[in-house]
RNA sequence: GGCCCAGUGGCUCAGUUGGUUAGAGCGCCGCCCUGUCACGGCGGAGGUCGAGAGUUCGAGUCUCUUCUGGGUCGCCA
């Protein structure tokens, strides 16, 4: 039976109760963690989300009744306990910042009893996730939740009080706003006004933080929500919170000046890690080159190496063809992997088509220097000598070759690195190495819509030196575009933004926009634009990815409250659900029947 | 939309070439226990093996379909 806590009032959370405070009167509410309870004596732990502290009933310091109550407690009851903070009688916990001490208590009330939960509340939980969100009010007494949930939280502190005291203002932006068709999916609102119109949630609020600037506002930062319709990864959720900020007057130095001394004052702050500064930068093209990707992992080596020069002239039609077409042949060297068995050889060949590899060549050297290879007969000896030498192959090394157009090759070698770094065991979750790509390219063409898109968004500033090449091969042109990347995950990205007329319609035209569509996505922009504009760049961090990151979690679920599944629904609330028929003829939606039947 | 992995008491798992009554640990319930903290002792309850169909004398085990969750490719300006 609920009891009232009328008269007590809390003390201080369960593990703020220091030793210096043996002897003091103080008053704790919490959960059960656990009761032991020996007959003549209870032990109960304590819990909230500071951590648990023991509490002790034993006939004498509390009266008949009060020590048959704690004689009942179970896991989840909701107590308060008042008593005397005392030094332990028995053994130190040494688990337990208040190991050394223990609340003997003189009184007790059951604020609320509790069902035996369905899974246990404990730290490293092995429970399924399906299980765990269903029941995510549970999971998140966890203190692993609580301690991921609070560290965002001292993340997103710090963020504004950084940026505060660099002359940023927050502002907010709207979250019914206008749809636009390029980029992600939105989520769509139905308006009730007007009925057959929709509202579109953010992607990010990037026009209107481009509108700040037209306005005056110089330094803008934003925690904002945003949303896209998109399917979701281990560190992607349909609804997001970025960090997000602008500045004015600014190129690219200046806006990469003041977030890497954000990123070094919150990882120090946060987790006592030092950022070296500055942080290290390599262009798009370099990343691609020697990593396979565009938000390499810089903890570990494993290159890749273009040997299509070495190859040029042997006689294996793989390598022939790919680069009779146009390509290239690259490699890495997984160092010491040279007696890996045939088995999990074939798994990373599979691995590799599954990124569009029709094959992988392999040599693997013993360590005696004996090869084994998957097409040493079709090489002559010295070719195959050649080949092991540019790829610095070494006895015990296992080399691996990727034949195809070069984005195949970059995809296929990136993710194989990554892979096999995972395998070697050479990612290290405490350790943080940051990198800067810059000089993005600035469209991609699109095979299926068979034309440029933008590969940032389309107000991405060109870099002044190939702004002749937009005429002539707009597919070579890089961006004033630049991500933050941290041991292999994009955390931000960003760009100087187009304030020029004439550039922009060029980018519009580019993109296959007539100036009517652009007026008609863009026109609130474009229409700011002529009242003077001043030149502006900015970025924006994923928040939940950097707070994973420093939590070190794999899932981005791992450090938002409700999260939601793999189909963008919600286990807890059952989200989302229908309509009713009231609702969709306010709004003038009708359904096809297909969907009524469900 | 494609591919891969998983689903067996409340939780985590085992279950052999298809073969009697499906097991374990934890949790839960009852009794006992005054220094436990992975408390201990004794006793007990608890299972449509995700669902459906098929093969078979016989299916947790094999086949097909389907549902749920996870990972990933596509997608994510």
């Amino acid at each position: 039976m609920a009891e009232s806590m009328k008269g007590l009032h809390r003390t201080c959370r369960c593990a703020e109760v220091t030793n210096e405070m043996t002897g003091n009167k103080v008053t704790l509410m919490g959960w059960v963690q656990k009761a032991r309870n020996k007959g003549g004596i209870v032990f109960v732990d304590l819990r909230d989300r500071s951590g648990i502290m023991q509490v002790i009933f034993e006939n004498g310091s509390i009266d008949e009744a009060g020590f048959e109550k704690a004689g009942k407690l179970r896991s989840e009851f909701v107590i308060a306990v008042t008593g005397i903070v005392e030094k332990r009688g028995g053994a130190v916990n040494e688990n337990l910042a208040t190991g050394e001490i223990e609340l003997r208590a003189n009184e007790l009330r059951v604020l609320a009893e509790s069902e035996v939960p369905p899974f246990p509340i404990e730290e490293n939980s092995k429970t399924k996730d399906e299980i765990r969100l269903k029941y995510r009010y549970l999971d998140l007494r966890r203190p692993d939740l609580q301690r991921n949930l609070m560290l965002k939280s001292k993340v997103a502190m710090l963020t504004r009080k950084f940026f505060a005291e660099e002359g940023f203002l927050e502002v907010e932006t709207p979250v019914l706003g206008k749809t636009t068709p390029e980029g992600a999916r939105d989520y769509l609102v139905p308006s009730r006004v007007h009925p057959g119109s929709f509202y579109g949630l953010p992607q990010s609020p990037q026009l209107y933080k481009q509108l700040l600037m037209c306005s005056g506002y110089d330094r803008y930062i934003q925690i904002a929500r945003c949303f896209r319709d998109e399917d979701l990864r281990a560190d992607r959720q349909p609804e997001f919170t970025q960090i997000d900020m602008e500045l004015s007057f600014v190129d690219v130095d200046d806006v990469i000046d003041v977030n890497e001394r954000y990123l070094a004052y919150v990882f120090k702050e946060v987790l006592g890690v030092e950022v070296q500064l500055p942080i290290q930068r390599i262009t798009w093209q370099e990343a691609m080159d020697r990593f396979g990707s565009d938000k390499p992992d810089m903890r570990f080596g494993m290159e890749l190496h273009d040997v299509s020069e070495v190859v040029k002239d042997c006689e294996f039609v793989v390598f022939k063809g790919a680069l009779e077409a146009g390509g290239t042949v690259r490699g890495i060297n997984a160092e010491g992997q040279g007696s890996m068995p045939r088995k999990k050889i074939d798994k990373l060949v599979e691995f590799a088509k599954g990124y569009g590899a029709k094959g992988l060549a392999y040599i693997a050297i013993a360590e005696d220097g004996t090869r084994k290879s998957s097409f040493a007969k079709f090489m002559k000896d010295e070719e195959m000598d050649a080949l092991v030498q540019a790829m610095e192959g070494k006895p015990g090394d296992l080399l691996l070759f990727a034949a195809d157009k070069n984005k195949v090759v970059y995809d296929v070698l990136g993710a194989l690195r990554v892979e096999l770094a995972k395998q070697m065991e050479l990612l290290d979750k405490n350790e943080y190495r940051f990198v800067w790509v810059t000089e993005f390219p600035l469209l991609e063409w699109n095979e299926e819509e068979n034309r440029f898109t933008a590969m940032h968004h389309p107000f991405t500033m060109p870099m002044e030196e190939d702004l002749a090449l937009l005429d002539t091969d707009p597919g070579k042109v890089r961006a004033k575009a630049y991500d933050i990347v941290l041991n292999g995950n994009e955390i931000g990205g960003g760009s100087v933004r187009i304030h020029q007329n004439d550039i922009q319609e060029k980018m519009f035209q580019m993109l296959g926009f007539t100036e009517e569509s652009a007026y008609e996505q863009f026109g609130f922009l474009l229409n700011a634009f002529k009242y003077g504009v001043p030149p502006h760049a900015g970025l924006a961090y994923g928040l939940d990815r950097l707070v994973m990151l420093m939590a070190k979690v794999d899932s981005i679920r791992d450090v938002i409250a409700f999260p939601k599944v793999k189909d963008a629904s919600c286990l807890m609330t059952q989200s989302p659900s229908q309509a009713s028929s009231v609702q969709l003829e306010e709004l003038g939606l009708e359904l096809s029947e297909e969907e009524t039947e469900e």
